[in-house]
DNA sequence: GTTAGCACTCATGAGCGATGAGTGCTAACA
DNA sequence: TGTTAGCACTCATCGCTCATGAGTGCTAAC
């Protein structure tokens, strides 16, 4: 048994009809909805092949079908179509966006906010994995006898820090001839890269007489990428996923709360491909079990070549895909768009 | 009618019983449960009057009877005890504190993921307002023609940056000689004295030929303080709020998580009057509403005489707060001591 | 291949009564 | 005058039954 187009256009219908109502969809349902032109029994028919080919199923005997992971696979690559966004919603959106993006940490966070509040999901948001950008600069700054602070400027124009404990009192003389050394090994070069070892011999060599220093400004470095670097990524409009009926239970719910709390596991829920615009991960194709109801849409934005950061939207399986998908491309299109004029400006 | 010996006795077996059970209390089970020598008609009696005074109340006519916030303040200000720590609960707050004592940052958040597992209820954790420690170091760091990063060293050893929009291109040198300008005024003042007018005139005065830039680095740390320095402020273990009976309704759990994502409001909620060791504020005494059926426990955490961070436990009303208030002033105790034993060494 | 008809399933929700915890009040007692 | 036993009363809770209705699968006729 194959699928048909009539067979398509019936589970099109149930989707549809699912994700705006949430009942399970019943064939009378279909049959006098959408003017497919057939009668409820032979839709009863296609319904239990569809079944079979594990499109849809039955929550319970007496009940309509609802999609299953499988179908809104199918209508996600297939039948999904964008929306425009209202109005009232661009206006929103450009006064948002004009008023936070000289402050991309806030601006990460309001849009996030942002999103949640524009389509009642959950929303996660990450600045970039921070290891993927170039040193553009790399300042010590002394701060004790005991402490300096290893600033760290990118491409992207994001500046870090990090407090390194040194063996020895590094005067503000001392580190800026470090500053200098140092500066001249690094620029160009990715967070990442860093910690290879040839890269560490070449600075040695260079600094031979503060080699124990520059290893220890090394070992910072990559401290900074190892632990620090999860930097920023927060959830707003938590409170939505109230809402969806997979967490209608209390111990789901407190499942899905601590994974919002666990920074590493929620950098794996944005995890993106930037060759496609927007990667969609349906039911259990997420592989953290809170999430195995749920589907996350995600992207990112950039400047420039950069990964800026990447958004993820929460909700429940029978989300809005198309409403989504639209809200999210327009919102992460307009911000890139800012934020290469601001950059350019 | 007032208050006497007996009646205190009463009211402290009613919030005992109702902290360990949960459920409203009876006459029958304080006089069978809690040595008074005195019959449940007679306790019905001073019940009565309890309630007439405002420390009880009933929730419904065949119930027994529950605490008031009133009762609660009484309890917490004359009756409650502090407790024992367990050895495990010592061990485990031990190797955690040791584990992380070096990294700032994260010893905050992973604090407050350890008082929330400790006591199971939800913990909000801050780093200090920054606004309220002194200068000890300011560098500008050149990033391109158009803004150079502004990095604030504290007294306490934090390091802070942002990043300053310049109306003129600053070249590695003249951030240098800016730079020095700028320690020789700022050092030693707060973060807060900057707004002040003397200080922006007599560093307007010494930079003349910088005037506007000086102005713009003043404008970016008076903003710094304004909008980013609620800088680090986040809460562990929310999900325990799903046991608080007041958070059986969705909306209600639906406005505490919407509280839990507003920093501002954090911030008022961890507000705490660094005079006393832990401050409580009871159900209704906070302002918040979706707090009026919880209590919140706060203290702060310093190295020297700088408060560090401030943290604070959300439990429901009806909280177990002698060994709460234990847990917090154990951790923080041990946590002070390590900070400051560690920046000592 | 399509459709009408029918028996069957089962979640949902309303209604009802039994149960029991707890009270307030009264009258007797010390 | 304070304490206690006794009793009638209240009311939330829980389990039970039953009606309802949505939706199905199957069969037989078109």
């Amino acid at each position: 048994m194959d699928m048909n187009e009539r067979k398509v256009k019936i589970l099109e219908a149930i989707i549809r009809d699912y994700i705006q109502t949430g009942d399970p969809v019943g064939s009378r349902t279909i049959s006098k909805k959408y003017g497919l032109g057939i009668s409820s029994a032979t839709i009863r028919n296609e319904m239990a092949d569809l079944e079979e080919l594990g499109f849809i199923m039955q929550p319970h005997t007496s009940a309509g079908r609802i999609p299953s992971d499988k179908g809104y696979r199918l209508y996600v690559d297939n039948l999904m179509e964008r929306r425009n966004i209202h109005p009232d919603m661009e206006r929103i959106i450009a006064e948002m966006i004009k008023q936070k993006i000289s402050r991309i940490d806030m601006l990460v966070e309001e849009t996030a906010r942002l999103i949640s509040m524009l389509t009642n999901y959950a929303t996660i948001a990450s600045s970039m994995p921070i290891t993927q950008v170039k040193i553009k600069h790399l300042q010590l700054v002394p701060i004790d006898e005991k402490s300096v602070a290893c600033v760290i400027v990118t491409d992207t124009n994001i500046v870090k820090n990090h407090v390194i404990r040194t063996p020895k009192e590094l005067d503000f003389n001392l580190c800026m001839i470090l500053t200098n050394i140092l500066n001249e090994s690094l620029k160009g070069t990715t967070l990442n890269e860093i910690s290879l070892d040839k890269i560490r011999l070449s600075i040695e060599e260079k600094m031979k007489e503060y080699s124990d220093i520059a290893s220890s400004v090394l070992d910072a470095i990559d401290d900074t990428l190892r632990t620090e670097d999860v930097p920023d990524i927060f959830v707003r409009g938590a409170n939505n996923i109230l809402d969806f009926e997979a967490f209608s239970n209390k111990e789901k719910t407190r499942e899905i709360l601590q994974l919002f709390e666990e920074k590493l596991h929620l950098v794996k829920l944005l995890d993106h491909d930037p060759k496609h615009r927007t990667t969609i991960r349906i039911g259990a194709e997420n592989i953290f079990s809170p999430m195995k109801d749920c589907s996350i849409i995600t992207t990112s934005y950039t400047i420039g070549d950069y990964t800026l950061g990447n958004i993820g939207i929460i909700g429940p399986t029978r989300m809005d895909y198309g409403q989504v998908v639209s809200v999210l491309e327009y919102v992460t299109t307009h911000i890139t768009n800012m934020l290469n004029e601001y950059n350019d400006s």
